[in-house]
DNA sequence: CTGTTAACCTGAGTGC
DNA sequence: TGCACTCAGGTTAACA
């Protein structure tokens, strides 16, 4: 489940569910993800407590000592479910932590492009996080800075928007919707976006991950099994999986093109 | 430097 | 039923 809002949905489940409880067991199970768990998790997380979750872009930090973090990234497929009490292994549980209560953190990830790495001192200078842009919700994500990383780049208006180095967030289902809601075409280079239309993107950007959050996020292809993930946004999609419908506003069938392999729905019309 | 492409991996769905 | 093929919420690394 991993955009922006889908991970912030879980940040918010995850602390109130396993901060400040003793960690009892940790057990690895597949250890090639899209980096390898490091072989001393468990050593290092065992009898340690989850102090704080803060989460950066599309990656988790969990602190669990001054200077000791946990970092998770969920992939493409990769799903964070908390249980109260033990639990049957499901498919594709890579990782399991337990704690004192019998509460279980498992790490479900059938693709494995997630990962879970350790930092650290200060996760921030970590090599993956280092160089990521600004938070969406941030004072440093607005018209002039967006305006100003345009100039130059040709790169279309949609891989700009999912360029985590432009900012961090944006994935495929919410750079379609944020294109759309801004009347934009996907294919526009990036370097003719006016600024208007960049203060524009900038305030759909931050109201759509709002509203997102608000929902719990967007479930696709899910099953609602675990605890309290599953979000409701789908409810409002307007363009992501509705490549050949009619579009909402002007009622012209919607065209789907790929960029950069990533399915790309718009309307010939409402977007130039 | 910028921009494009393949690669990592499994499972679900479709068409023959 | 089986097989071949396409597609999927992400990101890095290797190219031109």
């Amino acid at each position: 489940m991993p955009e922006l809002p889908e991970v912030e949905s879980i940040r918010l489940e995850l602390s109130k569910q396993i901060l400040n409880k003793k960690i009892t067991d940790v057990i690895v199970r597949q250890r090639k993800l899209r980096w390898e768990i490091p072989q001393n998790l468990r050593t290092k997380l065992l009898n340690q407590q989850f102090q704080s979750i803060i989460r950066r872009g599309k990656y988790l930090i969990l602190q669990f000592s001054k200077n000791n973090f946990l970092l998770l990234h969920l992939g493409m497929s990769g799903k964070l479910f908390s249980f109260p009490k033990n639990h049957q292994t499901l498919k594709h549980e890579h990782l399991t932590i337990a704690f004192a209560d019998n509460t279980i953190l498992s790490f479900i990830d059938p693709r494995k492009f997630g990962a879970v790495l350790l930092i650290q001192n200060d996760p921030m200078q970590h090599s993956l996080l280092k160089l990521l842009g600004p938070e969406p919700f941030s004072p440093e994500f607005n018209a002039e800075y967006l305006y100003s990383v345009a100039q130059n780049k040709k790169i279309n208006a949609k891989q700009f928007l999912m360029n985590s180095k432009i900012v961090v967030g944006v994935g495929n289902i919410y750079a379609n919707e944020i294109l759309f809601l801004a009347k934009i075409h996907p294919k526009r280079q990036a370097r003719d976006l006016s600024k208007n239309e960049c203060a524009k993107i900038v305030k759909i950007i931050s109201e759509i991950l709002q509203k997102a959050i608000k929902f719990g996020g967007t479930t696709i292809r899910d099953f609602a099994n675990s605890y309290g993930n599953a979000g409701n946004f789908q409810q409002y999609l307007q363009v992501y999986g509705r490549g050949g419908l009619l579009c909402v506003n002007c009622n012209n069938k919607l065209t789907e093109i790929k960029l950069g392999q990533r399915s790309t729905v718009f309307c010939t019309i409402c977007q130039k």
